[in-house]
DNA sequence: ATGGGAAAGGAGTGTTCCAA
DNA sequence: TTGGAACACTCCTTTCCCAT
């Protein structure tokens, strides 16, 4: 397929299979901000560190990386991993409006997926070796982001508080251990527009997950509720408060065609959720 | 509407006491 | 000494309320 015309019709996002069953993007934005960590089945410990006087990247950042992705897939993904792009039609993409509030939102967004740090001990698996890796990086290795208009630059030196609130043009640079899980095709297959139709942040996580997982399970998924928040993750521990937070993004995976059914089943003392998937 | 936390409601477990 | 009833205590879970 000519290149011009594939560029259109990209319409699936090519995740990092790896990174998508670590938890990342924190789904209740008021959380507490220590650090994240997960013990994952196969062994291994997972950290996500935020930057200092940084938050955890939340769910605003969470559709942001997703974009990312989308782009770098829409450009063939180019070797040195860079992309460029307005923040205009970057938040237009998104479907947000681009506004002061939003531009300011997005700076921060791609600010902390350079420099929230994950830290995996035998925890993330790098396609290239073969097995978990040892190694801490970042979603995206640079961001750099100018002014549109290059005249108000004596204003920019007045006013840099103000700058936050403006579009610019980005240039960022995904990470390289990223891209190479990719470029194994060590990857997960979301479709962009089933990702935008969801519209709960919960929902949308759970889209990535479950979608990288349809590939080991026989139609059918099935975890200890307690430990699929962890992956997740959701911050609730109880698991009617888990079951209030999981309960509407169930109901949309099913009404959007994601999975066949969900839902959340007690057993005894024992919680688990449970997905017939398509 | 949402989610965090307080208050209230269990369920399970340990302790004491008494009778066999 | 053992079994079990009654009570107490703790931890867990749900429900409710309130601030955002």
């Amino acid at each position: 397929m000519p290149l011009a015309s594939r560029r259109s019709q990209v319409t699936t996002v090519l995740l990092d299979r790896a990174l998508e069953v670590l938890p990342l993007f924190r789904l209740s934005d008021s959380a507490d901000d220590g650090a994240l960590q997960y013990a994952p089945d196969g062994g291994g410990r997972w950290r996500v560190l935020p930057a200092p006087g940084d938050r955890l990247p939340g769910t605003f950042d969470q559709d942001v990386y997703v974009e990312l992705l989308h782009r770098f897939h829409e450009a063939d993904c180019p070797d040195d991993g860079a992309l460029t792009f307005t923040l205009h039609s970057f938040l237009r993409t998104m479907g947000r409006k681009a506004d002061g509030r939003t531009y300011e939102q997005l700076r921060a967004a791609l600010s902390r997926l350079e420099r929230t740090t994950l830290e995996s001990t035998d925890a993330w698996f790098s396609a290239a070796s073969g097995a978990p890796a040892t190694l801490s990086f970042t979603i995206l290795s640079a961001v750099v982001i100018e002014r549109r208009r290059v005249g108000d630059r004596e204003q920019l030196a007045l006013f840099p508080s103000l700058t936050a609130n403006e579009p610019g043009d980005a240039r960022v640079v995904l990470s390289p251990p990223l891209r190479a899980n990719i470029a194994a095709q060590h990857v997960t297959t979301i479709s962009w527009s089933r990702y935008q139709q969801l519209n709960s942040p919960v929902a949308r996580r759970l889209y990535r997950l479950l979608a990288g997982l349809r590939v080991e399970s026989a139609g059918r998924w099935r975890a200890p509720l307690d430990r699929w928040a962890e992956q997740l993750p959701l911050s609730q521990r109880y698991p009617s408060h888990l079951q209030r937070v999981l309960q509407p993004a169930h109901e949309m995976l099913v009404a959007g065609g994601v999975v066949r059914s969900a839902a959340i089943r007690q057993e005894g003392r024992e919680w688990w959720v449970e997905y017939a998937m398509k």
